[in-house]
DNA sequence: CAGCACGCTACATTATCTGTAGCGATCCGG
DNA sequence: CCGGATCGCTACAGATAATGTAGCGTGCTG
């Protein structure tokens, strides 16, 4: 059902293959951290986090929430919405320091 | 000369100026990451940096450089090439766990 | 059944990225 | 001083990816 790109497996820029490098590309498409951020500490029904996301199109988001569910940092709760499993939990806890060094940041 | 986007300031995604949201947005654009990444431990020319990047085409390194180094993570050092600077390596610190997280979620 | 919110998709438009080529500047050996 | 190599950086056409709007089918709830 979900176009499936033909060319390799899921991996857009890098092409060696290496975690690290993998888990880079997934982080930066458009809307992904964001979506990490946004369900940090809880869970939001699809369009909850739509509205978290300022209004990102549907499209997109449907996209990177199967991503990121592909990846299994996310996952869909029946009755609940979309939250974190204890994979993406941990992941995100790496971005947490990530608030205070960005207000630090705005001060430069 | 670089074409400035007439709309916002340099901020795509998030409209509402919050640190965290523009630095999200910031990191989520193609290549910026990987970027960061590979600098992390050395100064790289413009075109061992393009090698490094899977030989990323040059106009969008050269945008993302451009980005970084205005956000004051990233600085062209004369005859030495690209390298973080005082609060880009703070920044990637952040991101040093990253790699191991990555070892362990290839084997999911 | 009517009304509503859910997850999710279609599709035309627009923004962004890619790939190739090449510019001007600088450095270096002869 | 000049040819060759490399530097940072840009132009531009073609390909991809994201946006915005509309709406589908499902499962509630009254």
């Amino acid at each position: 059902m979900a176009k499936q790109a033909p060319r390799r497996p899921s991996v857009r820029g890098s092409r060696t293959g290496r975690p690290i490098m993998v888990l880079l590309d997934l982080l930066s498409r458009r809307w992904t951290l964001r979506i990490l951020w946004e369900l940090r500490s809880e869970r939001l029904t699809s369009r909850a986090l739509r509205t978290a996301c300022d209004d990102a199109s549907p499209t997109i988001l449907q996209t990177r929430l199967t991503e990121l569910r592909a990846a299994g940092f996310v996952e869909l709760f029946p009755a609940e919405g979309y939250g974190l499993t204890a994979l993406g939990r941990e992941l995100c806890e790496t971005f947490l320091p990530l608030h205070r060094f960005a207000e630090r940041w705005r001060n430069r």
